[in-house]
DNA sequence: CAATTGTGTAATGTCGACAATCCATAGGTG
DNA sequence: CACCTATGGATTGTCGACATTACACAATTG
C-alpha cells in the first residue's frame, strides 16, 4: 500500500488548496480497493480492463496499473490471458491473515516496551471507544478500534512493520466488510483494550503479549463460516 | 513477490521441456531484479523507461509493470513525473529487515513445535552446510543457509508467513550482496544451525526461539557500515 | 543584482490499435 | 461413441505515438 499525503509544511491559509495531481491509476486504484474493501466486489468477481475502462472512461492502461497495484495488495491475482478477479478469500487465509496480525501486534508490543513509548494515544483511543459502545455507534468504534491498533503499532517505531501491518489490515477490512456484523461482543471487545494499555503502562510484556493474542483470537473467531466466494 | 513455478505436474521425460510462455514483463522483471539483488544496480540507480526499453529491445509498457512489480516488491521507488530509481537502503531499514526476519522465523519455531512436523529437511540443509564449510565453498553454505531457513518457514505450514519472508528475503539477498564478504565467520555461522534442529527436536520453545534470535542478530550486525547509497 | 517569468528538455502518464493466447464449442473421423 | 481438430470469441499482452508534468536554466524586468 502506498499512502503518501501531500505533506503541506507551510501553514498557509488552506483556501487556496494545493492543487492535487493524482495519476488516474492511483484514482482507479482506489475506487477498486473501496469496492473490494466495502464488500461491492466480493472475493472471485472478475475484473475486465475493457469494461472498467468503458466505464471509468479512460483507457487500459490506467486501469491494467490499478489492477496490478491491488494485485501487490493481494486483493486480486491475475491468470495470463485469461482474466483478473477479486482474490477469492479461504477461511485458511482468514485464519492466517489474524495469526499473522497478532504476531506484528505482540512484536510491537514488545518494541514499546523497551523503547518506552508514551501510551497517551491509546489511552485516549480506548476512551474513544467506549464512548462509542455507549452511544451504540458501531462505524465509530470500528474507527476508534482500527486507530488504536494502528497506533499500538505506530509507538514501536518500525516503518517495516507498520507497512506489512496495513497491508495486512486491508484483508481485515475485507473480511469484516464480508463478515454478518455480530454488533452483541461490542461493548466486549471494547472493554479489551484498556487492559492491554495498563499491562504495557505495568510493563508486564508476559501479561500485554497474552491479552493481545486473546483478543486477536477473539476477533478472528467471529463468524468465519459467512466467508464465501463467489466464483 | 509472485514467483510461480510453471508446476509441471505430470514428471515426463524433461527432454522437450514445457513451453514456457512468459509474459514479457515478467522476463523484464526478472532480469532487473537479479541486477538489484546483485548488487549490480546499486541503491539510488535511476531507472528510465525508455533507456531500458531500448536496451531490452521492448516497447515500455511491459518496462513499466515490470518496475511496478519491482515497486511491489519494495525494491524500486518511483517519484511521479520525475523518475524510477532502486529504492535507497537505510541502515534503519536494514535493522529493521533483520527484526522483522527474526521475528517471523521465531514465529515459524512456534508453529513447528505445535504442529509437530518433520525436521528431517531441516536437518539435511545442516548437513549440507557444514559440507559447503568444510569445502570452503562459500556459494554452496550461502545456498544452504537460505534453503535452511526456507524450510524452517514451509514447514510452518503459513503461506501468508511464507509469502512475506519470501519478499523480506529479497532485501536480505540485496544486503548481502552489498555487504564486503565476512568469509571468517562461515563455519561459525553453520555450527549455529544444528543447536536449532536440537532444541525444536526437544521441544524446548525457549531455547530455540533465543537460538534463532541471536543467529538472526549476529547476522544483522556483521558490517552495517558498508551499505552505501549511490545518488 | 535579485526576483520573476519564460522556455526547453527529459522523463513519466495516457491513449488507441493490433497481436497473442486461452477456452469452449462445434465438427469431423476412426 | 470416443477422440482429435479447427474455428471463433473473449481477454490479456504489446506496441508506437502523443499528452502532461517537473525541473533546470536562460531571459526579462524592476
Amino acid at each position: 500500500m502506498t499512502i503518501s499525503k501531500p505533506a503541506v509544511s507551510n501553514a498557509m491559509p488552506s483556501d487556496i488548496a494545493p492543487i492535487e495531481n493524482v495519476p488516474l491509476r492511483v484514482q482507479v486504484a482506489d475506487r477498486l480497493r473501496n469496492a473490494i474493501l466495502s464488500g461491492r466486489l466480493r472475493p472471485g468477481a472478475s475484473l475486465v480492463e475493457t469494461a472498467l475502462a468503458e466505464q471509468m472512461n479512460v483507457s487500459r492502461a490506467p486501469i491494467r496499473e490499478a489492477i496490478q497495484i491491488l494485485e501487490n495488495d493481494g486483493l486480486v491475482e491475475t491468470i495470463a490471458y485469461k482474466g483478473k478477479r477479486v482474490k477469492p478469500l479461504t477461511a485458511r487465509e482468514v485464519a492466517e491473515t489474524y495469526s499473522l496480525r497478532e504476531v506484528f501486534e505482540v512484536m510491537a508490543a514488545r518494541r514499546i516496551l523497551e523503547n518506552g513509548a508514551s501510551l497517551d494515544l491509546l489511552r485516549t483511543h480506548c476512551d474513544e471507544m467506549t464512548a462509542a459502545a455507549e452511544a451504540d455507534n458501531f462505524e465509530a468504534l470500528v474507527a476508534a478500534d482500527e486507530a488504536f491498533h494502528h497506533a499500538l503499532i505506530r509507538l514501536a517505531d518500525h516503518d517495516l512493520l507498520l507497512a506489512s501491518w496495513k497491508n495486512l489490515y486491508l484483508r481485515i477490512h475485507q473480511i469484516m466488510a464480508l463478515r454478518n456484523r455480530d454488533e452483541r461482543n461490542l461493548s466486549e471487545v471494547a472493554g479489551n483494550h484498556p487492559p492491554i494499555v495498563q499491562a504495557l503502562a505495568d510493563g508486564d510484556a508476559k501479561r500485554a503479549i497474552k491479552l493481545i493474542s486473546d483478543h486477536t483470537r477473539i476477533l478472528a473467531a467471529f463468524d468465519p463460516a459467512t466467508i464465501v466466494q463467489t466464483p
